[in-house]
DNA sequence: GGACTTCCCCGTCAAGAGCA
DNA sequence: TGCTCTTGACGGGGAAGTCC
């Protein structure tokens, strides 16, 4: 899709969005614009820990495309307009103390299958790595070593990993092997402890009776560091032992690798609460509209009551 | 059938909030 | 004050629909 189309597409949906809302409000017809009031009433409050309406948000969008000469000012108190919004979790969890049986969004926040957060369910990882093919491997306490693929959501690409320390490995070197399902290529990465594991060309360097018990399973090597870099290795850490320029360099993007992994994560995490907090306004919505209908046709029913007759 | 649009999901970045 | 969390913004990709 076309980029500066998609900007047009955004902002041409927000706007239709906002209005529908409005309009849904205004056909209730006591409520002139309740958007509007909303509106003024955040802007005459700039500490207010509430939520800025779709509609200001909107207004401000509209200003926006209205006056692009003052867009960048318009982008900024939009911004501080927006950045004043608390958590979903905690406008959700607000929302249902008000209004009884709005679900909680809890703090460990369960999926609605009732599972926790798939990487809540790991074990707590010491060392996170990652392979040359862009799978994941993260070495538990204990030593329980799992790989996530890329591509899978969460827990459902781990892979167990078996240290099998054959009967005679090569001095300071153990196999591993792990039940690959696609092992596509040759991946290599490395563990903690100033070692690094290489996957077995052809598994050739495994003794042959792994290999004969392994069948198609990739076989892995835990070297000492100082073996020549493979190829293919895209980082990796040995913690305690940072003594190069290369090793820090190693660190870093290591930390970046476990920074961007850790935000993948919350960004799933907020877009599963940012649908549930729709969910529950667009419920909310739904009530008070028929609240509001309840409320128009009693009027009319004491207006009809109270009015003199006109025999 | 190909080009285009619409919708949805995802990964990443950046900025602010919150916390120890 | 530094670190982590949260979330808006942005851009990319894929699937489904629409138009010619």
């Amino acid at each position: 899709m076309k980029k500066c189309g998609r900007k047009k597409y955004i902002k041409r949906n927000l706007r239709q969005m906002t209005m529908e809302t409005i309009e849904s409000q205004q056909d209730g017809s006591v409520t002139d614009s309740v958007a509007e009031r909303e509106s003024a009433y955040m802007q005459a409050q700039p500490g207010q820990n509430s939520v800025p309406t779709l509609a200001q948000v909107a207004t401000i969008t509209e200003t926006d495309e209205s006056t692009e000469s003052e867009g960048v000012i318009d982008s900024h108190k939009r911004r501080e307009i927006l950045s004043q919004r608390p958590s979903y979790r905690k406008i959700l969890n607000e929302l249902s103390s008000d209004v009884p049986g709005v679900p909680k969004i809890e703090e460990e926040k369960s999926e609605g299958e009732g599972t926790p957060p798939k990487i809540a369910t790991m074990a707590v990882p010491t060392s996170i790595y990652q392979t040359s093919t862009g799978q994941y491997i993260a070495i538990a306490q204990g030593g329980t070593i799992q790989i996530s693929n890329p591509g899978s959501d969460g827990v459902q690409g781990l892979q167990a990993l078996t240290m099998t320390n054959s009967g005679a490995p090569p001095p300071g070197a153990a196999i591993v092997q792990y039940a690959a399902q696609s092992a596509d290529g040759t991946q290599q990465f490395f563990v903690p402890g100033s070692q690094v594991v290489v996957q077995d060309e052809e598994t050739e360097l495994a003794p042959s009776h792994m290999a004969a018990a392994t069948g198609d399973m990739p076989t892995y090597q835990i070297r000492a560091p100082t073996t020549a870099l493979p190829q293919g290795v895209v980082m990796a850490a040995s913690p305690g032992s940072l003594h190069s320029h290369q090793q820090l360099a190693e660190e870093a993007t290591r930390k970046r690798e476990l920074r961007l992994m850790k935000n993948r994560e919350a960004a799933k995490e907020c877009r599963r609460r940012k649908k549930e907090y729709v969910k529950c306004l667009e419920s909310r919505v739904a009530v008070l509209e028929v609240q509001n209908k309840k409320l128009i046709e009693e009027l009319e029913t004491l207006k009809y009551i109270c009015s003199p007759k006109t025999d």
